[in-house]
DNA sequence: AACTATTTATAAGA
DNA sequence: TTCTTATAAATAGTT
């Protein structure tokens, strides 16, 4: 469909590739939509670009279930061995399972911490690589974040206690100030007397709290 | 595609909806296919039938692997729920024992992917940081490794050729000097005789598999 | 991101 | 199911 035939290997221009990709991913997500609805069927689809980019289509928006349904058709089975059938069938079923998901994610644990490389693919390092760029990136600029947090609100508070030593400072001045008149008004009154004529204060305490 | 217009929604004649499916199911995997040849993506397709059948497709035949790398995209929304409590005391523990690993695990894998980092200090970030470099460092490391298995691989290959080549050449150059003999050894007799006295052949049959 | 000449997919019919 | 065929849809190459 389109002007050319089309050979059916990978695309080497790149730009080509991704435009490609984009076409066919759309009308690829779309023809399972129109098979899932027209007949009525479960339909999971999962794509991930070149780059590791994912996307995704199910039916109802419900892949979990999908897959779950897909491996109950060919992995259960095989992932319980046979000292683990009993009667009790559901919860062997479900601890199996438990135990199966339990390896993989300790499996990639150990891949994001960059052990057990030897039996991945290029490709597989090359989405890993990716996937753990990305991770630092986000890791980084959470910890920037943090830190120019903390920055600001050391400024903040730094602010608040310049001003604060500007305040007391300034009250410093301002009674040394009201004691220097005070010990001039002494002496220029010789300051022997009780004080009979109540003369103005030069300090006004409506200035002090 | 086709000789009517259709409407996007549940074929009710049920042996419509059938060959529909039939035919867009192998339209849908072909496509699915393509994308993944031409553009260098994986892809896993699973499709149940209305009657539960499966059909199913996936790049290089690897299923398992695409899922798996699904999972690590989109573990982060998936819950254990925990009400599945019961009488059984010793595989309950068990599996709750195991339920609990699990969510240490997974939590720390989001954390690995640059997920959900609320909630950390500003020293497990640093932590998370190093241990992402060194993680980095060790799959560079080893993609490299790959890399230049692979180019000394192809080298290898190369030189073997090239050398078949010089061979192969070699003998073309022989077989057309031998030739070239034979000519003038038959211009020099006149050649109309039936050569009743044998002289040496300049071409030796010895060189020429 | 549009356009359009072609190729493909497929609905209906046999 | 399978084939055929008219037609709708998808898309490769182009602008």
């Amino acid at each position: 469909m389109g002007r050319g035939r089309v050979q059916l290997k990978r695309i080497e221009n790149k730009i080509n590739r991704q435009v490609t990709f984009s076409k066919r991913r759309s009308g690829l997500l779309k023809k399972a939509h129109e098979i899932s609805v027209l007949c009525d069927a479960d339909v999971a689809l999962i794509v991930f670009s070149t780059k590791g980019k994912l996307f995704e289509y199910s039916t109802d928006a419900c892949m979990e279930r999908i897959l779950e349904r897909y491996e109950r058709y060919s992995f259960a089975d095989r992932q319980l061995d046979a000292n683990e059938v009993d009667q009790n069938g559901s919860w062997t079923l479900e601890h199996a399972k438990l135990k199966a998901r339990m390896e993989v994610l300790q499996r990639n644990q150990r891949h994001f911490m960059g052990e057990e490389l030897d039996n991945l693919s290029l490709r597989e390092l090359q989405n890993l690589e990716q996937q753990l760029e990305s991770a630092l990136k986000h890791v980084r600029s959470r910890k920037n974040q943090l830190m120019f947090e903390s920055i600001s609100e050391l400024q903040k508070k730094d602010k608040a206690l310049q001003e604060q030593n500007n305040m007391l400072a300034k009250k410093v001045k301002e009674k040394e100030k009201a004691v220097a008149q005070q010990a001039q008004w002494e002496q220029q009154n010789n300051c022997q007397d009780t004080s009979a004529i109540p003369l103005p204060q030069p300090m006004r305490s409506s200035n002090i709290r």
